[in-house]
DNA sequence: TCAATGGTTGACACTAGTGTGAAGGTCAAA
DNA sequence: TTTGACCTTCACACTAGTGTCAACCATTGA
């Protein structure tokens, strides 16, 4: 599929398709007049790296962890240093502090919204201001 | 305290706390010299601050859900307008979507590590190259 | 053949959050 | 009284991600 559909199918904007790509999140096969041409399984890819983009991590970072969280071509452990593997375990951790700080935040809206939609519920029901 | 404790023991950047007073999330008392005075409750709210930008809301959101999930001064679910009612569900909706997209990545980077781990391991305890 | 549609690169602009530095005021200690 | 640490505002700059426009090439259909 070319990158108009791939927008499409993903609900991306291209130009965010072509900066991916710039941050070598995603290298696209060439048609031979230039266009680009994406293999079904990035749809995931693309779906992914947006929700990882709109959850805090930078494509530096994404880049990085993709490779290991991505199951639609070959995962390749093979080149694993340790490095990486500091990397990684350094972003799990960050990532469950994330994860806890929206959990306590979402609980707390939820509770807010519980009770405010009480309140209005009530003084509907009773007719009061 | 003043902005460089504060700055301190919430290891926030001052520019940061003069930032986030800018967009209206936390509005400091002056003291006769003009210097900014904050109340030790405002520590828990830097931090709930930092984790929500980290967790990739931006702070025009974390104003308004602020006050929601604010459990220093008084709560005030007066001012609840049916608009705002809708902005915490989308909210809340929204964080919902970020906890699970972090939580299959990091289950997926989770996964990687002990995997690439016990390899390393193997290679080592065999002395395989 | 010409228009419409969609693709290409490149550039400039914008928002958000932060870094950083200038120029200056406050205050405590030596 | 002067030094040094800390504060003030203002301003410029930078990164990340995206919007948008210009100028141009490719493909399709009337």
């Amino acid at each position: 599929m070319r990158i108009g559909e791939l927008a499409k199918v993903t609900d991306t904007p291209a130009r965010s398709l072509r900066y991916y790509e710039e941050q070598d999140l995603i290298i696209p096969r060439r048609l031979p007049n230039g266009y680009r041409e994406y293999d079904e399984y990035l749809i995931n890819r693309v779906n992914q790296i947006r929700g990882l983009i709109d959850s805090g991590l930078p494509t530096k970072i994404i880049r990085q962890i993709l490779p290991c969280v991505d199951k639609s071509p070959a995962i390749h452990p093979g080149d694993a240093t340790p490095e990486l593997l500091a990397v990684l375990e350094e972003q799990r951790d960050r990532m469950t502090q994330r994860i806890d700080c929206l959990t306590r935040n979402r609980e707390a809206i939820s509770n807010y919204i519980d009770v405010v939609s009480e309140t209005i519920t009530a003084s509907t029901d009773t007719g009061a201001a």
